[in-house]
DNA sequence: CTACCAAATTGGTCAGACCAAATAGACCTT
DNA sequence: AAGGTCTATTTGGTCTGACCAATTTGGTAG
């Protein structure tokens, strides 16, 4: 978390917040980078490194005659992060997707490393699934080591693809939550089912029946989830009331 | 396609060409921007955007004393496509972990979409169905069609996150397989299994079967396109040798 | 109202300059 | 010889001001 960014970045980031925001619609042309550098006071240079930025991203066309915004749903699945960051608490229906998604791509992975997975591999995967069965106290406190087990299984079944996605998923959204202090809490049974299934898929070297159990356990996280973000936002709402 | 990229463009595409061949190595310091400028016979204005593109991409990390390069694996998923045009004929392992990951979501989307549509959207689903079911001529030639529904599903699913991915994933793969002439052949068994179970899904409205019809369906694309790549590498290999 | 043409606007690029941070290398101390 | 320190160099970040080509705009003629 630089402190201090630079005035391309800073500029990006100001209009990328405006453009998500919703300030321009698809089509519009923004300001030009002689207007936008005076209204930064930076030099075209600095407003061009910025409009680069956000071309990558999707959000803008650039071409002679001015940059034109174009639609949020066509942009660079990078827009996710900024996107969840436009408001204090993040849109309860976006995280509900993302994680939705997350599951999805997270079962696969289990799929694949279980199919994928050596004779000793299993045995450790295995080894992990005791460990996060034994304290299964509380979700936040474990939280390292499922992390370490999914990513685990996400070396096994090697795929860059889902890899970089959860790049972009990962470091945008899952950080993000834990800095606003939004912590699903799973019921403890569920954890218990889902784990003993893991540990049973691994026995048998099951792929669907793994594949099968992180799914499940996506969907506790995402009840869970959508409980934290709800109460946060009535927490907020009483604040503002 | 533009015929003339701007210089910028040239020089990001040049440096993430040589970047994602290996010609540096992680943590590397790619030549100065000022050495790249009289390489290129350009600008130091023109090697700064052009730098600006290629750490959106997550290649490269700038900073004062030298831009680093950084792991492949660690880049945005908008990587992948340039990955792909590395060689002449994709990567198959790529290729498949892509079709994998594309089918894992479109699967998701398959259920999400039964689960949310309406009456009136699932008779609409129903009657796509049958249209391809029809005329199961060729997988090309149907092509649009199928593109039609699986975009139709999109829509009523209506999630945000994987429609972000999937523009990614195909317009940096699907366009760049269709150019290369590489067209997976399906079984008509396969495909009419695959709607039969699809419609039958969507009668009983049963989200998990569509699912799993789905799933099936890009398992068989998976399939076929192995072959159709590998049969590719064996003529180019006839060629070269 | 349309078609067309010229002026103003806009992005693309270049050159040269200054600053602050980081690096590398000479130098000194131990 | 090893280690630490200080300085000169390199590097990225930014600014100014300029020129070109393509687009947009607005007015004008039909």
């Amino acid at each position: 978390m630089p402190i201090s960014l630079s005035i391309s970045h800073e500029i990006a980031d100001a209009l990328r917040t405006e453009i998500l925001r919703g300030r321009y619609r698809e089509g519009d042309r923004i300001p030009s980078e002689r207007d936008l550098a005076s209204k930064f006071n930076a030099s075209r240079g600095a407003v061009r490194e910025g409009f680069s930025q956000l071309e990558q991203l999707g959000l803008i066309k650039i071409l002679p005659g001015g940059a034109r915004v174009q639609a949020v749903e066509d942009a660079s699945l990078a827009v996710l992060g900024p996107l969840l960051e436009l408001d204090a608490v993040p849109d309860p229906e976006l995280v509900d997707q993302f994680l939705e998604t997350m599951g999805a791509l997270a079962s696969l992975t289990a799929k694949s490393a279980v199919a994928k997975a050596t004779p000793p591999q299993l045995v450790q995967l295995q080894t992990m699934v005791s460990e996060l069965a034994k304290d299964s106290a509380d979700f936040e406190s474990i939280q390292p080591q499922w992390r370490e087990f999914l990513l685990q299984m996400a070396g096994i079944a090697d795929n860059l693809v889902v890899r970089l996605i959860s790049n972009d998923l990962r470091s945008q959204f899952l950080e993000h939550m834990m800095n606003l202090g939004i912590k699903p809490e799973l019921k403890k049974r569920s954890v218990a089912k889902t784990l003993s299934a893991m540990g049973a898929s691994l026995a048998a070297g099951d792929s669907e029946m793994a594949a099968a159990a992180i799914q499940a356990h996506f969907d506790d996280i995402r009840v869970a989830a959508m409980d934290a973000i709800h109460s946060k936002l009535a927490v907020m709402d009483r604040k503002a009331g």
